[in-house]
RNA sequence: UGCUCGGUAGCUCAGUGGCAGAGCAGGUGACUGUUAAUCACUUGGUCGUAGGUUCGACCCCUACCCGAGCAGCCA
């Protein structure tokens, strides 16, 4: 007898006189000549209804199956006489597989995210979390299929680099030297050169300068991978450890690559919206009310497109009180990203041309500015709720202007010598922009904290699952 | 890392300078085609940790630990 999933059963189109079911027990309602039991395999939101009759030889092990118990079941699957479901299913045989002790920390009541967050081995159980894993797996799978529809080749860049990759914070050394007594230097330092790779080696945190190379010359392509950052980050939406999308795009311009945003991000929403209907159906309802009517916004309207120094205007011009004014050349602050997305602007925004002094090196300078008001061509597609959701930029393509850049950057040329060499055999203009996976996840799911969308969340003092 | 708020039963929370509380979960029983079922009874506590003030501290003070929100950094 063949395993029937609850998703399944539910979109039977008609009544089965065996079917088996393995799944977990959500909630019992016991009545005096049978019970109700509420079976959930993780294949969907709904659970089915399960009658075991007390007439039944196996009735004894309903008293087994307590909320969290896995338990079997043959049956017959059948019409429901009560309200609140189409089908549910008669048992003929019921199994406990595995109780669950008293002490079962997840029940049938809300709990806050928090102390789910310090059960993350049971919370996939819970009805949110299932949702948020089933949306992350499909929109996983919709990434890849956004960009192999487009012949977009899909690279895997190197999880430990060398590069301190400029302008992306702190990274986690990568090392197999003792800790307690590691081989000095002549100078009294720490001799990477006796480590595993010898020289020092860091997690990455981007794999955009490799994703350069294979976009010059497989043309299109794109990275989906883990992510580390060391930085020492307490808010809601920065973890340690995260997945990101990294396109990069041979012969396309800034205008190009905010193109691409465009339609990826939107592709995205929509795939989600047609696939998981039932779990964003259940965000909207318990976790962020607006979320449907928002994302339908994202579909129907054209991002908005505005340069830094139009934005600079429109805060200057906003008359609102800011903790931090801003003037032409300083970073926007969270507080007037908001503002544009949510307030002025209320859909998601792509900030483009930002000055050249606040940019990495990479960064591709516009020509014919005045000198004092220099910018690069990069972009930043802000969204209500979270802010940043992809940074991006065309790539300096020229060498000599490179050059000046790492300059200007206190970089060392010798340590990007393959990075330069691009720009020395077919150089091509080129463009590429990072996605936050997880960042992209709480914008489809209403889900405020990022730990909440990441099956086990690295942040600072967190490993333990 | 800085600022702010919080930590009381397995969970969600209330509480007052003077006997430690409720709902849910667990247990027992009743009842019912139930839907977070219902009703009665019932088990369950180092009030984050360590000091201090006080006749007396869950409550007031100090330090520390942990969590959350916001900010910075970014995706």
């Amino acid at each position: 007898m063949q395993r029937t999933l609850v998703k399944a059963a539910h979109n039977s189109s008609n009544p089965m006189d065996q079917i088996l079911l393995q799944g977990w027990v959500r909630t019992k309602r016991d009545a005096k000549k049978f019970s109700f039991i509420e079976l959930n395999d993780g294949s969907s939101l709904k659970g089915l209804q399960i009658i075991v009759d007390a007439s039944l030889a196996d009735y004894a092990q309903v008293a087994r199956a307590q909320t969290g118990a896995s338990v079997e079941v043959n049956g017959k699957l059948v019409a429901s006489q009560g309200g609140g479901q189409k089908w549910e299913v008669v048992a003929t045989s019921f199994q406990v597989v595995g109780e669950a002790e008293s002490d079962y920390p997840l029940q049938k009541k809300g709990h806050s995210l928090e102390f789910l967050r310090e059960i993350a081995h049971l919370r996939p159980r819970s009805n949110l979390f299932g949702a948020v894993f089933r949306v992350r797996s499909r929109l996983a799978y919709a990434i890849h299929q956004f960009f192999q529809e487009r012949k977009f080749c899909y690279v895997h860049t190197p999880l430990i680099t060398a590069s301190d990759c400029e302008g992306a914070g702190e990274m986690f050394r990568v090392s197999t030297l003792d800790p307690k007594k590691p081989p000095l230097n002549p100078s009294g330092e720490v001799d990477y050169a006796q480590d595993f790779f010898e020289k020092s080696t860091y997690l990455t945190v981007s794999g955009q300068l490799e994703g350069e190379i294979f976009a010059s010359a497989l043309s299109n392509i794109y990275t989906f991978g883990p992510t580390f950052r060391a930085e020492n980050s307490n808010t809601s939406r920065h973890a340690a450890e995260f997945w990101m999308i990294e396109p990069e795009v041979a012969f396309c311009n800034l205008q190009g690559n905010m193109d691409l945003a465009e339609e990826f991000v939107k592709y995205l929403v929509r795939d989600v919206k047609e696939h998981c209907a039932d779990d964003l159906e259940f965000f909207g309802k318990f976790v962020d009310k607006e979320l449907l009517t928002n994302l339908d916004l994202v579909l129907e309207k054209p991002f908005v497109r505005c340069s830094y120094t139009e934005a600079i205007s429109i805060i200057e011009q906003s008359g609102k009180k800011w903790e931090k004014p801003v003037k032409w050349g300083d970073n926007l602050q969270s507080e007037h990203e908001r503002y544009l997305t949510e307030e002025h602007f209320k859909c998601p925004v792509t900030i483009h041309d930002y000055p050249r002094s606040l940019k990495p090196f990479y960064m591709r300078v516009n020509e014919g500015e005045s000198p004092d008001r220099e910018t690069v061509a990069a972009m930043d597609l802000l969204v209500p709720g979270i802010g940043e959701i992809i940074g991006g930029s065309q790539r300096e393509e020229r060498l000599e202007v490179l050059r000046e850049n790492m300059a200007n950057h206190d970089l060392n040329e010798k340590d990007y010598w393959w990075y330069v060499d691009l720009r020395r055999y077919g150089s091509v203009p080129h463009s590429g922009f990072g996605l936050g996976f997880e960042r992209m996840l709480m914008f489809v799911t209403g889900v405020a904290n990022i730990r909440d969308v990441i099956p086990f969340a690295r942040t600072p003092g967190n490993a333990e699952f």
